[in-house]
RNA sequence: GGUCCCGUAGCUCAGUUGGAUAGAGCAACAGCCUUCUAAGCUGUGGGUCGCGCGUUCGAGUCGCGCCGGGAUCACCA
């Protein structure tokens, strides 16, 4: 890699200048500013205390320097403190033909010592998936891609919270008033009815609650005293008592809802390695709390109920297990995580999860350190930030969830108006046409999502749909298919450049190397994306690749060029510039259509 | 109230880890298809980077203090 060489260059120059003990870590090289001629950049401040001389001529002198040292760098300009270095058009060049066609750009050898174990996803059984699963299910299964291009072995989990409370709230609705409904008998996706049994449970507790508190029943009280809740909690206790009758509805209620969860993961395009159910790894979360109690990290209650006692570290007491013997949310994370630990002993557990829980993950963390598990300090709880409505979060209380299914229908619906709109539905025999919209409607989604830093919250406006045009998924496609469709003309006409073809003597636009310069980044974007776990990195920078590109395209004739050097070196300019595009898209999970 | 996160153009978001005159898209306006796909390209307008102090050659970026918004602190998950 030249910047390597590069900063070799520049360490030796200094030494040779001004003398050795420079900390070379102070010296940054950057891409220069694009109003600014150069294509490198040198920050010579961090110089001047050594050099002792005016910032120019400190750059000046380092310039000439390394313009001597490196065959590449064909002249250097200085603008106060900064040394813009100008590369040759054929370092341009043979970068290009010695890459173009290379599979294995971008994309590092796998460190198998490195494993790291991806949770993502973490559905609730008792309601199907909404937009908040969306982020998190493109986050896990992007940043998956791009660790695997990165080297390291992914194991990609979900962990189904398919027992609690929650699930008994729905079981019990249905009990009560589901006349044994099915999802054949009402035509209902599965996890959209154990959904609707879910929200008529609230809707008959709050109707009780009011009853309660009209009689003169303060609020707390009557959630302590409401017979649904009573039945509810009596569910849970006789689920972990193993009662069969029990078992058996939980296990056809929670059939129902993976059905359908599979049918959303498919058109999502998400997949998992192995399935964690909480339901198997309680116990071992339970295991783990008599261990601590033992080791006298964790306390019993009068009552029974175990605690632990995280006060003296600026946090609360947090309960790991109810005065009924039965655990909790936190129960379960524990053994999942020593469950997962013993499987895969991996060098990382990254847990995908909104930024909600920040404080359970915190914990999480601290109880395992203090149980003196080897594993507590690989655990990283990615933090993404919430999916926000104009007028505030989600509430399926007040039904503006936006559900996942009809979400990608709609964004299908969007892409195929679209294109027939624009007049490009034609020449796609009707599978074909649909498999595109399909792949625009989630690319646009996928995109919107991806391109926005994890941590941070974003808003999503049901009424304005997601944009086709500008910094959108759809745009980065269509340049990939028009790239595409001029290699095929390129082919056909026997034009395409062969495997060795070498190139020299020519000059390049400015746009052929802009284009060239976004290109040669491309492993440095996909290593910063691994370590900062961040696919926006990768979205934004496809984006501007291909907005490079098009620039390129607009103004510059490939085929029509006369000159068949020069075709050919546009040729490679283009099929390098459509696999990087595909790379990255996929790295998204986004599909490049090869048409559109 | 404690802890944590966020605040950049009318809106949605970037900002290469402290560097030059803070950038894109949308929206608005003006141009470009007899030439490789116009879901494209070019141009114009739009900013007290929430406010203040500090650190230094240099701060949107680091520190402290305010202001505003959010999350969390359940025998929920």
């Amino acid at each position: 890699m030249f910047e390597k060489r590069l900063l070799a260059a520049t360490d030796n120059a200094i030494s040779k200048l001004y003398g050795p003990g420079f900390d070379l870590s102070l010296l940054t090289i950057e891409r220069t500013k694009k109003e600014i001629e150069g294509d490198y950049t040198l920050v010579v401040f961090p110089l001047l205390k050594l050099s002792r001389k005016s910032p120019e001529q400190t750059a000046s002198e380092l310039g000439g320097m390394l313009l001597k040292e490196l065959s590449e760098i064909s002249s250097y300009k200085v603008i106060k403190g900064f040394l813009n270095l100008i590369m040759s058009d054929e370092f341009w060049i043979s970068f290009l033909s010695e890459n173009y066609n290379r599979d294995e750009f971008g994309v590092c050898p796998v460190l198998s010592e490195e494993k790291v174990v991806f949770e993502y996803s973490s559905p609730n059984t008792n309601k199907p998936l909404h937009l908040g699963h969306i982020r998190n299910n493109l986050l896990g299964h992007s940043l998956s891609q791009i660790l695997t291009a990165s080297g390291f072995p992914v194991i990609k989990v979900n962990l189904v919270n398919d027992r609690g409370i929650h699930i008994c709230k729905s079981m019990l609705a249905y009990m009560k008033w589901g006349e044994g409904e099915t999802p054949a008998s009402s035509g209902m996706k599965g996890d959209k009815l154990i959904g609707k049994y879910y929200v008529l449970f609230d809707k008959k507790y709050k109707e009780e609650i009011k009853d309660l508190i009209e009689k003169g029943i303060t609020e707390d009280e009557a959630g302590q005293l409401s017979h649904l809740m009573i039945e509810a909690r009596e569910i849970l206790r006789k689920w972990e008592d193993g009662d069969r009758e029990t078992v058996n509805l939980w296990k056809l209620m929670n059939g129902w809802a993976y059905e359908g969860f599979e049918v959303t993961y498919n058109r999502l395009g998400v997949e998992f390695d192995h399935i964690y159910y909480e339901s198997d790894t309680y116990l071992s979360g339970k295991e783990l709390v008599v261990e601590g109690l033992a080791k006298g990290v964790l306390r019993k209650h009068e009552d029974q109920s175990i605690w632990i006692d995280l006060t003296s570290e600026g946090l609360d007491e947090k309960l790991l297990l109810r005065s009924d013997g039965t655990s909790v949310y936190m129960t379960q994370d524990l053994g999942t995580a020593q469950i997962r630990y013993d499987d895969y002993h991996p060098s990382r557990m990254i847990y995908v999860v909104g930024n909600e829980q920040n404080y359970h993950f915190d914990v999480l963390k601290r109880i395992l350190l203090k149980l003196n598990k080897p594993y507590a300090p690989s655990i990283y709880h990615l933090s993404y930030g919430m999916v926000e409505l104009p007028e505030g979060r989600m509430k399926s209380r007040e039904g503006t969830v936006v559900d996942a299914d009809d979400l990608m229908e709609e964004m299908y619906t969007t892409a195929a108006d679209m294109t027939i709109k624009l007049g490009k539905a034609g020449g796609f025999p009707g599978k074909e046409a649909e498999k595109l919209f399909e792949a625009i409607g989630l690319g646009a989604l996928k995109y919107y999502i991806l391109k926005v830093d994890p941590r941070k919250n974003m808003l999503f406006d049901p009424k304005e749909s997601i944009d086709f045009n500008g910094n959108t998924g759809p745009f980065i496609q269509y340049t990939y298919a028009r790239i595409n469709s001029l290699i095929s003309k390129a082919s056909v006409m026997s034009q395409l450049p062969g495997k060795d073809t070498i190139l020299t003597g020519f000059s390049l636009m400015p746009s052929e190397k802009e284009t060239i310069k976004s290109l040669m980044i491309y492993p440095q974007v996909v290593s910063q994306a691994a370590d900062e776990l961040n696919p926006a990195i990768v979205a934004n920078y496809v984006y501007e690749l291909a907005k490079k590109y098009n620039q390129f395209y607009q103004e510059i004739p490939v085929l029509k060029e006369e000159n068949p050097g020069l075709r050919q070196l546009r040729l490679m300019l283009s099929v390098f510039t459509a696999s990087v595009i595909r790379k990255s898209l996929n790295l998204l999970g986004i599909e490049s259509p090869e048409r559109m």
